[in-house]
Parts: C-alpha cells; structure tokens; sequence
RNA sequence: UGAAGUUGGUCUACC
C-alpha cells in the first residue's frame, strides 16, 4: 500500500489525476485495501487541480466506505475551499468534522485563518485565534508567518511587528518566509529604507534571503523608480548563485521600461 | 518507507 500510495502521489504531483484513479483502482483489483493516506493522496490531487467539488465528493465516498476520515484530509479541503474564496463553507466543513469528533488542528486553523484574512474577515479570524487558545492549539511557525503576511499586505506594518515579537517571545524563531512578508510589506508601502534594514536584520539573524527577498527587493525599488539599486541587487543574487527566474526578468524590465530606459531593457531581455 | 497549511512579478478577463 505504501508503495502505491507514492506512486498515486507522484502522478498527483504531476496533475495527471486520471493516471492516479487509474492506479487506485488496480491497487485495489490486485487486492491491496488502500487507507486513508492513499485518499488523502487522492483529494490533494483533487484540490490542488482546482477540483474541490470532486475532492469533496471523494471525502463523501470514502465516508461511506472505510473507517473514518481524519484532520488531514478535511484540512486539504477546508484549504482548497478558502483558496477558492469559499471560506464560509470552509467553516461549515469545520463544524462538520468537530460534529463528528474529529478536532481541527493547529493546520486546519491556520488554513481557515488565512482565508478570512483574505476575506477581510478579520473579527472571524481573531476569534478563531481565540478559540486555538482556549483549546490548547498552540500557534507555529507558519501561523504566525500567515497573520504577518496579512498584516503587511493590508499595510499594517506595525501589527505585523508586534506578532514577530510576539512569536519570538512564544519561542518561534521568524524565518525566511516572516522576513520576506515584512520586506514585501514595506515595499508595498515604498518604504525601501526600512525594507533594507530587514534584509541586513534577516542576514544577522541567520536567515539567508532567497529568490523571494531578492524578487521583492527589486520590485520594490523598481517601482520607486530606483533601477541602478534594483540592479546591484540583481548583481548580488547573481554573485551568491541564484539564477533569477521570470519573475525576477520581468520586474526588472518593465521597471527599465517605466523610466524610459527601453534599450537597456530590451539588453536584459 | 506513503498524504495537508505560510512569502515575490507581469499580463488577461470580470466587477
């Protein structure tokens, strides 16, 4: 079963859900009982092509079938579903899986928080804080990154420093992903002073930037039309070995294009 | 030995 099941997996992985099925059930004819990883395999699929519909309809399926399903898999679920900006069935699904004994975990919170986030739902989001609390959920470190990250994106800056405090003070130490929505935060805000200092503090601290930090970086001094610092951090990712990607091209050419310089830009391109 | 959550650009469509 563990075999096929990471068989199921990799043709998951590679979107090919047909191929997948297909697996399941001749695991299943060759008399192998798949569990509940191999589901789970199925309706990650499912969802990360965009299919909840069919991933609930699995989750329906195998409720019916076998034994019982678990956190992980409604967790996959009430993710796609925020994803898909249905957070109000999200939560739906999370009274369901509670109704049936089954207690959301510190990853099931996290997944709803965020998606009230995005919905601006913030009064929802700080009561399910609250609820984690009062059930012993501790918060982790991807918790934590998901309220920064919505904090700088709503442009609130300071709220997202009081959470690194607080996390830090909770004995989770911020990594790349915290500094890099702190970085992105203040770039939104076209603060490129205090989103420098980050980048030196985030270094300090023992965390390397990545292509992220770097993209973020030269976008934001892109977009204060500051292309000969954009382009010594190009210099920079490049002398530490990252290979810029896409991303990192074409911030950088539409922000030679935004200042006139099309000759430079069509050089890089 | 197998399954879940967090960060960057552009463009397009809709409102």
């Amino acid at each position: 079963v563990v075999t096929f099941t990471t068989l199921i997996n990799g043709f998951c992985v590679e979107g090919n859900l047909v191929q997948a099925i297909r697996l399941l059930e001749h695991t299943e004819k060759v008399g192998y009982q798949s569990d509940i990883r191999t589901f789970g395999v199925i309706i990650n699929g499912l969802c990360s092509i965009g299919d909840t519909t069919a991933a609930i309809s699995c989750l329906r399926k195998l409720e019916e079938r076998i034994w019982k399903a678990n956190v992980v898999v409604y967790s996959m679920i009430i993710n796609s579903l925020c994803k898909d900006g249905l957070v109000s069935e999200a939560l739906g699904l999370c009274s369901e899986m509670t109704s049936k004994g089954i207690q959301p975990n510190v990853v099931t919170y996290s997944c709803l928080i965020q998606g009230l986030c995005n919905s601006c739902r913030w009064k929802e989001a700080s009561a399910l804080l609250n609820e984690m609390r009062q059930r012993g959920v501790m918060l982790d470190v991807t918790t934590f990154n998901i309220l920064a990250d919505a904090l700088s994106k709503e442009g609130m800056i300071v709220g997202a420093k009081s959470i690194i405090g607080f996390m830090i003070q909770m004995g989770e130490k911020p990594d790349v992903f915290t500094y890099n929505s702190l970085i992105d935060g203040y770039c939104l805000q076209n603060q490129m002073n205090e989103a420098t200092k980050v980048f030196h503090l985030m270094v300090s601290q023992g965390s390397l930037p990545d292509m992220v930090t770097y993209s973020s970086l030269i976008h934001g001094w892109c977009k204060v039309r500051n292309i000969d610092n954009a382009m010594h951090l190009l210099d920079e990712m490049v002398s530490k070995g990252f290979i810029p990607d896409v991303v990192t091209w074409t911030t950088l050419i539409g922000g030679l294009c935004q200042v006139g310089r099309t000759l430079a830009a069509k050089e890089l391109f």
